[in-house]
DNA sequence: GGTAAATGCGACCGGAAAAGTCGTATTTTC
DNA sequence: GAAAATACGACTTTTCCGGTCGCATTTACC
């Protein structure tokens, strides 16, 4: 449970290796495949869901492509997030389908359930894609080394 | 993506339940599946998990079932979690199984996705059982009742 | 004006994980 | 010994996500 999905990852990559382009510049979806290995057709359309949600402004036609749009500092997870794969639903028994929850007339935890979700929207609608982004580029490529190398995942990645 | 799995709500609901039993008394699985329209041997394998989890204590043969094992306000809502569908798991290229994740040599979003994952991990670690399923039995009521009528979900939930 | 290079978009498919089912063994009380 | 409960593992079904395909549209450049 409470995946990040792998579109949300590829977005974030999207927006990491364009905050490093000097502003104006255009970058391409195939561009980017070629740099990060993601097939072209999933990774275009999660950067047309980013453009659609003004995160990113896009340009048809040759030359054309993808740049950001709005100051990542002004952008949060939360918005990426639904822009990418729909709005958050946390549970199945809220949001709009609660035909699905056919336990609704004896449910005990309708209240607590609300009450989590509002926190991790709460904690994804306070996070900045700048605060999450924000540039460590030696660490980062020492983290990628590591990774690279025979350590265990967890040794590197969660202490 | 970030759903809150089905059996982490009937893990919920049955802590919630037992919860308003007086201190000593066992409940069974077939009660509560009785109660709350669950399927017997699912809502049997969450609460046998959450038994081996220390949360509850199970008593095997006539009369027995399950408690509360320890105080609800010590556990919290990431153990329940954990304990219910396993280790918490946001991204496919952390934890143990980074080999499926083929994008580590060139992934430039490492240190944000530890850092989105941390986050929501301290969040629910930080959240007690008591503080989630806190009485609120009136209003939960009333959220009940109005969840039947036909009031769109979202405006009765989320507002 | 034509061609190449890019985005825009909708329909479809397959596989993995979640949810649920079934069957049986074990423990305990009466 | 029978009944009532948990313990547990294998199996099936369903749902959803990631990925694919194909085609339309727009734009730059020659």
């Amino acid at each position: 449970m409470v995946k990040i999905s792998r579109k949300v990852e590829y977005a974030l990559m999207a927006l990491q290796h364009m905050r490093g382009q000097r502003s104006g510049q255009m970058v391409s979806a195939k561009d980017l495949c070629a740099a990060y290995q993601v097939a072209f057709p999933i990774l275009s359309k999660v950067l047309q869901n980013l453009a659609a949600a003004g995160v990113l402004r896009s340009a048809q036609g040759a030359h054309g492509g993808y740049q950001i749009a709005r100051p990542l500092a002004e952008v949060t997870f939360g918005e990426l997030s639904e822009a990418v794969v729909g709005p958050l639903q946390f549970s199945y028994c809220l949001h709009r389908d609660r035909v699905r929850c056919q336990l609704a007339e004896c449910c005990n935890v309708i209240s607590p359930v609300v009450r989590l979700s509002k926190r991790i929207e709460e904690l994804f609608y306070n996070m900045s894609l700048e605060e999450l982004l924000h540039a460590e580029e030696p660490q980062e490529a020492a983290i990628r080394a590591r990774h690279n190398a025979a350590a265990p995942a967890e040794e590197l990645v969660w202490k």
